[in-house]
RNA sequence: GGAGGGGUCGCAUAGCCAGGUCUAGUGCGGCCGCCUGCUAAGCGGCUCUAGGGGGUUAUUCCUCUAGCGCGGGUUCAAAUCCCGCCCCCUCCGCCA
């Protein structure tokens, strides 16, 4: 969410971030409006509650019967000017705040300006790709003829877009979890183990709600939601906290399954194991102080690119443009994976600044000294990384001529295999 | 699922039965000052959050409103009375 004093005070600012994330600039107009009728309202509407106040105290205080009938009387009065103004300033405020809450979040001034993914910038390229003496298969070709990932049972058991996995590719699909938890954990992070359904105000505060509805998971009985990513219960961890300064940056990490309910044409982008509506994921997290998210941002990007070099996998870095950046994130890196099979760069993170705007949501702050100001911290978050990308990239780079994969070294001592045959 | 107890301004507690000097008291912690070889003790003052309005617009300031788990209700007036919900603790039942 972003901050409705800079949208009063400096319009432009909101109007030219919508303009370059390629939206419409209507909101800004719509919540001016409105932020400026509300505070008419409430204006008038504390004015008559002091009245009251002031009423109630001196009936208190009266002996005099009739006088205090009188008074009685006219603060009855007062009460229904009151109740509408309740009303009306309600209802005013649950529209603005639908509003604010609708609105993406401002592109850092570094951010490339551009329609759509089309724009957005390679900004390195790492690792050369393997020269292949035969063809490469794809996972989703290799994985079954091997035995060991079945789309039809999948299928069997929970529909499109679910698929199984058995033998050593669950197996090296645990060891890569276990794996990135250490490389995180060693690197200073911490590892959480979280619920995997969060409540509706958890998700609100995240980003997810209520833009992205249609994609959640959602026990309706319950008020629970399936994360769509370990970023949500990473985020409501600190909803409310005011954390101290010098615990900043907080580096967490946490393994979740993901949840999530994308609509897609069947069959458009779906083949395979890279969208199904449930994943695994290692996500990495932050709170830092204001000053330090560009760094901490950086810091990620080489945290993360750091496990592509190590599993030995050819990657590219790319920066988001205006018009393809995430609704919360401010600036995005995405890290593409080379996966030979399928012949694509594959998305297996994307690590983001989100600055204050789930701070903002969450009410997320920190003090700088005792006795300081509360300030909203930054967040951020990257993917560290997508298990079944991850996976597809390993299976196919790693693959041999006849039918069998060999094990990233350094995944050996705990996948405790040399080879998938 | 059943019975009982609880949720108050960082922490610990009082206030609730008997609605109004509650502008929520007290202790601890913390901050400022005084005193003081040093430290401690002692003494005095201060102490939360959000929002509106006014004055300056860099901060400070004045004033009002709201907040006692959450949401309703009663009343001129609710921490206090009533209803619903959530969470925690104890016991019972049930179940991996």
């Amino acid at each position: 969410m972003n901050d409705l004093r800079l949208i009063r005070e400096k319009p432009d600012v909101m109007r030219d971030a919508l303009a370059k994330r390629q939206m419409d600039t209507a909101p800004v107009e719509r919540i001016l409006a409105l932020d400026e009728e509300r505070r008419a309202k409430l204006s008038e509407l504390e004015t008559f509650r002091a009245q009251r106040n002031a009423f109630s105290k001196e009936i208190g205080r009266q002996q005099d019967v009739s006088q205090r009938e009188l008074m009685k009387n006219q603060v009855r009065v007062i009460n229904i000017q009151i109740d509408s103004l309740e009303t009306l300033v309600g209802e005013l405020d649950a529209q603005l705040q639908e509003a604010l809450y609708e609105l993406p979040n401002i592109p850092d001034a570094d951010v490339p300006v551009g329609k759509d993914d089309s724009e957005n910038v390679v900004i390195k390229n790492v690792g050369a790709l393997r020269e292949f003496a035969f063809t490469p298969q794809p996972h989703y070709e290799l994985g079954p003829k091997l035995g060991y990932l079945d789309f039809e049972r999948g299928v069997k058991l929970a529909g499109t877009r679910f698929y199984v996995t058995s033998g050593p590719i669950t197996k090296l699909q645990r060891g890569l979890i276990q794996w990135l938890l250490d490389h995180h954990i060693a690197r200073g992070y911490r590892e959480f183990g979280l619920p995997f359904m969060v409540k509706e105000e958890i998700m609100l505060g995240a980003g997810q709600l209520p833009k992205f509805r249609d994609n959640l998971y959602h026990d309706v009985e319950r008020d629970a939601w399936f994360v769509p990513t370990a970023e949500v219960p990473l985020t409501g961890l600190h909803a409310g906290d005011i954390l101290d300064g010098d615990q900043l940056t907080l580096n967490y990490t946490a393994y979740t399954p993901c949840f999530r309910k994308e609509n897609l044409a069947a069959g458009k982008d779906t083949r395979g194991i890279k969208r199904g509506f449930q994943f695994d994921k290692v996500e990495m997290y932050k709170y830092c102080k204001p000053e330090d998210s560009e760094q901490e941002l950086q810091n990620m990007l080489m945290d993360i690119e750091d496990i592509l070099v190590q599993l030995k996998i050819p990657y590219r870095v790319k920066q988001l443009c205006t018009g393809d950046l995430g609704f919360g994130s401010a600036k995005t890196y995405d890290l593409e994976a080379w996966a030979p099979g399928i012949g694509e760069w594959l998305e297996v993170s994307s690590a983001s600044n989100v600055r204050e705007f789930q701070a903002r949501r969450g009410n997320i702050r920190f003090r700088r000294e005792r006795g300081a100001k509360p300030e909203f911290v930054h967040t951020l978050n990257g993917s560290g990384l997508g298990i079944p990308r991850t996976m597809i990239a390993i299976i196919e780079n790693y693959q041999q001529e006849d039918d069998w994969i060999e094990v990233p070294k350094v995944l050996r001592e705990y996948v405790k295999l040399d080879m998938i045959k």
